[in-house]
DNA sequence: GCCAACGTTGGC
DNA sequence: GCCAACGTTGGC
C-alpha cells in the first residue's frame, strides 16, 4: 500500500480544519505531476500532511476514503480531487529543516522539488518519518 | 519542438 | 517581502 505526502497552507487549510471536519475534499490542486500522484491513490492509503508557508511542519496522517474523481472546483476536466478522513496528528511535529538534516530523506520530493504539492513517499522514508514523529 | 517570457509557489 | 526554482504559455 502507497504512502504519500500532501502539502497545505494551514491558513487555507491545516491538519485542524481536518480534525473538525472529520473528512474532507482533498481538491484544487493544478500541478500535473500532483495530479498523476492523487489518480494513483487508492482507499486506504495514508497521506502525511504537510504544513507550508507558515510553520513547515508535518503535522499528521490522513487516510484516503475516496479515489480520484473530477474535481469540483475546476473548471477543466483534467483536474481531480479525492477524500481524505482525519486519522491521527503527530506526536510532534516534524519540521522541514529536520528532515533536510537527515541523509536517508535527501531525495525526498519535498525537499528536492519543493513545488509539488502531493507526492509519494518511499516505505524508507514513511519510517523514517514516522519514527521522527513519534519520539 | 525549442526557448524566452511570464506566473506561481514556497523557503528564507 | 524577496527571490530562486519550477511549470506553463506562446511566438517562432
Amino acid at each position: 500500500m502507497p504512502n504519500w505526502l500532501i502539502k497545505s497552507e494551514s491558513s487555507v487549510y491545516s491538519i485542524e480544519d481536518l480534525k473538525r471536519d472529520g473528512s474532507t475534499a482533498w481538491d484544487g490542486v493544478r500541478n500535473y505531476q500532483a495530479r498523476n500522484n492523487l489518480s494513483a491513490m487508492k482507499i486506504g492509503d495514508l497521506a502525511m500532511i504537510y504544513h507550508s508557508v507558515g510553520p513547515k511542519e508535518l503535522v499528521g496522517i490522513a487516510k484516503v476514503i475516496k479515489s480520484s474523481y473530477p474535481d469540483p472546483s475546476a473548471t477543466e476536466d483534467v483536474w481531480v480531487a479525492v477524500d481524505i478522513a482525519f486519522q491521527k496528528y503527530s506526536a510532534r511535529p516534524v519540521k522541514l529543516l529536520e528532515l533536510k538534516s537527515i541523509p536517508e530523506l535527501c531525495d525526498l520530493s519535498l525537499v528536492r522539488q519543493g513545488r509539488l504539492s502531493v507526492c509519494p513517499l518511499s516505505k524508507i522514508e514513511w519510517d523514517i518519518i514516522l519514527s521522527l514523529a513519534k519520539s
